[in-house]
RNA sequence: GCCGGUGUAGCUCAGUGGUAGAGCAACUGAUUCGUAAUCAGUAGGUCGUCGGUUCAAAUCCGAUCACCGGCUCCA
């Protein structure tokens, strides 16, 4: 497993999701979990061929929280088979079959598979090198195997697992063959292992950033516009504004410049790019205007590439870094779409750096730092970082591959973040460091990337004049922190479950007037709060107080100041935070200050004195 | 694109061939109330879309679009 690394653990991470009750070992971690889970797969194998004599077994493996096996089997599995075959499973575990380890010459498993009449088992046989072994379960059924099990199913707790889901697969995970039909399960030691595991799924769910979307009305996708097509909403918009400004002001603190091009551009850029022949299927179609042929662009590198070739380029002027947040269009096969996370056009933070060979290190190390910056803001503070080197097939010189992969060890290096290589897995283009990020609830997300890049300096025909007079190619860096604005927002999203942090709440503050007798002195508090430039609302409604308040507790707004004659009359208000419940009475001028420094610092919350 | 499932009011859902329903939200009125739901009323849907079967379709059939769970692919 990659190493993860830790770079400075944030106090602010909070608390409805920093602490987990049990800790749900996954099954690389646990030989147990590993043997409970293998044989659990053999069984539910047996389940599917005692209830449903015609289904093929292919295969069946552990995945990290359960296991899933593929069959062949002419009618769908619906959700009461899934409950008929839990239900069988938990017969057979019941019976304390044994499960023996066989081991077959190759004519052997052969003849027993043939006699079973289970082609895709053959097919299997012919993959594998001796010693072939297999696993009985019980007196008849069996399935290849190279454990390890159980030494019997007594060793299965039946209430702790549970079949999950039933989905389609393709044989051996390609599309060009057949359709199988897999079926989850998950499985644990204990029942109270299964229930936790399944009150993080429900978590999961709850988190979810097309159900929020929905509730706190940031975003939408519209039907009649088309599939992959965000609409951000005003309390959504509000939020990508301020991501966006945080985002240009570190940029800008970090050297680089900002760079707007355009949305298409002529078709030859993309044969120029190379983009045409490699990437035309992820493309928007060409449009004609004219007498000319416009691409809808799928990247942004060919424009900062253009505007580097502009004019010519001085080693003096190296580095040069220019970022973008540009909006690109990639076509998505249908039914491959996802809320925020997959969509067919959003917004990269794109940035390219154009460096002299020897400036690589210190112009990673930067993207590192920046990158760090970046993310732990939104209190993503666990990385899981992936170097890929120079696969088989690529271009460039060897000089130049490793003194750039040099150049990236020494950066992660410097930076002391532990890293995964992952030998052979760059781009034919150049090498690339990947960086996941673990969020509240332990997922991995992949969002930074940065890449050299050796190709598109040489279509291009990039240069700049070096000391000497000569005109080499300059070294190119892309690299995108979050990648797709769209998308880190749905991770964000997931993150806080839609609790975010005050800098970041689209309203952030509810002024609840107890009775109609204050409504003015709200509105002119409103006022106070807006020209501070707080994002404050007032609610109007007549309604009784109590509901006041869990309407803006439901609409996870972090603060809800409560007015009333009192106040009005004392110059205070009633404060509630979401995060800390009641605060009592807090002066208006000292609340207005203290939400002012918030926002200026980016805190989660206000550092508050009780009036 | 593939396998399976689902599309009924803004949201959550009920309605299996005979005149479209509920709760919440919205709006109006009454109420002026102190930390998670005050009461009453009003309005809102050609049942995803198109086509077919039928005297009659939300309901049956076909196509199509979208969404959901996966596969493949991927930021």
């Amino acid at each position: 497993m990659p190493v993860a690394s830790t770079a400075a653990e944030s106090a602010s991470r909070r608390e409805s999701t920093a602490t987990t009750p049990l800790h749900l070992p996954k099954t690389s971690e646990s030989p147990e979990l590993l043997r409970i889970r293998h044989s659990m797969s053999h069984v539910l194998a047996m389940a599917v061929q005692t209830l449903f004599p015609r289904a093929q077994v292919t295969i069946g493996p552990w995945t990290e929280s359960g296991f899933y096996y593929d069959f062949d089997h002419p009618e769908p599995f619906t959700e009461a088979d899934l409950k008929a075959i839990q239900k069988e499973m938990g017969k057979i575990i019941g019976r304390r079959l044994p499960l023996q380890r066989l081991e077959v010459s190759r004519e052997e498993a052969e003849r027993r598979i043939t006699a079973q009449g289970e082609p895709y088992k053959l097919e299997i046989l012919a993959g594998l090198i001796e010693p072939i072994t297999l696993y009985t379960l019980g007196e008849s059924w069996w399935d290849l195997c190279a454990g390890p099990h159980v030494a019997h199913t007594g060793e299965l707790n039946a209430k702790a697992f549970a079949l999950e889901s039933v989905a389609g697969a393709y044989w051996r995970g390609d599309e060009t063959k057949a359709q199988l039909q897999r079926i989850y399960g998950t499985a644990w030691e204990t029942p109270e292992q299964l229930a936790e595991h399944q009150r993080r799924k429900a978590e999961a769910l709850r988190r979810d950033h097309r159900r929020l979307g929905t509730d706190l009305e940031l975003f939408s996708i519209e039907d009649e516009a088309g599939a992959g097509l965000v609409f951000w909403h005003p309390r959504g918009a509000r939020m990508r504004l301020l991501i966006e400004d945080f985002w240009r002001q570190a940029h800008f603190a970090a050297g680089y410049e900002l760079l707007y091009t355009p949305h298409v551009a002529d078709l030859s850029l993309w044969k120029t790019s190379g983009h045409l022949d490699f990437y035309k299927e992820s493309m928007f179609g060409p449009m004609q205007v004219d007498e000319r042929q416009f691409q809808l662009k799928p990247m942004n590198c060919p424009f900062h590439v253009l505007t580097y070739a502009s004019r010519l380029r001085s080693y003096r002027e190296l580095p040069i870094r220019w970022a973008e947040l540009g909006t690109v269009y990639r076509y998505e096969r249908p039914g491959v779409m996802h809320g925020l996370m997959r969509v067919r056009g959003f917004t990269q933070d794109d940035a390219h750096i154009f460096c002299l060979p020897e400036q690589i290190s210190a112009e990673i190390l930067g993207v590192l730092n920046l990158t760090e910056t970046i993310l732990s803001s939104f209190d993503f503070n666990r990385y899981e970082i992936h170097l890929s080197t120079r696969p088989a097939k690529s271009i460039g010189e060897d000089a130049v591959w490793e003194l750039a992969t040099a150049g990236l060890i020494e950066a992660l290096d410097r930076k002391g973040w532990a890293y995964k290589v992952d030998e052979g897995g760059g781009a034919f283009y150049g090498p690339k460091i990947d960086i996941k990020i673990e969020d509240a609830i332990g997922r991995l997300w992949q969002c930074s990337t940065i890449q050299l890049d050796f190709n598109l300096p040489e279509r291009f025909d990039l240069h700049y004049v070096a000391a000497d007079g000569t005109r080499p190619r300059p070294i190119m860096i892309h690299r995108a922190i979050f990648g797709s604005l769209e998308r880190f927002f749905g991770i964000m999203v997931e993150n806080y479950a839609g609790d975010f942090p005050f800098w970041l709440a689209p309203e952030q503050i509810r002024l609840l007037p107890v009775t109609d007798a204050v409504l003015p002195v709200a509105e002119t508090l409103l006022s106070q709060f807006r020209a501070a430039g707080i994002r404050a609302e007032l609610d109007r409604s007549s309604e009784r107080l109590g509901k006041l308040i869990r309407q803006g507790e439901q609409q996870k707004i972090p603060l809800l100041a409560v007015i009333g004659a009192a106040e009005a009359e004392a110059g205070t208000l009633n404060l509630r935070s979401r995060r800390d419940g009641d605060l009592g009475a807090v002066a208006v001028a000292a609340l207005l200050a203290a939400a002012e420094t918030a926002n200026r610092d980016r805190s989660a919350g206000l550092a508050l004195e009780p009036a």
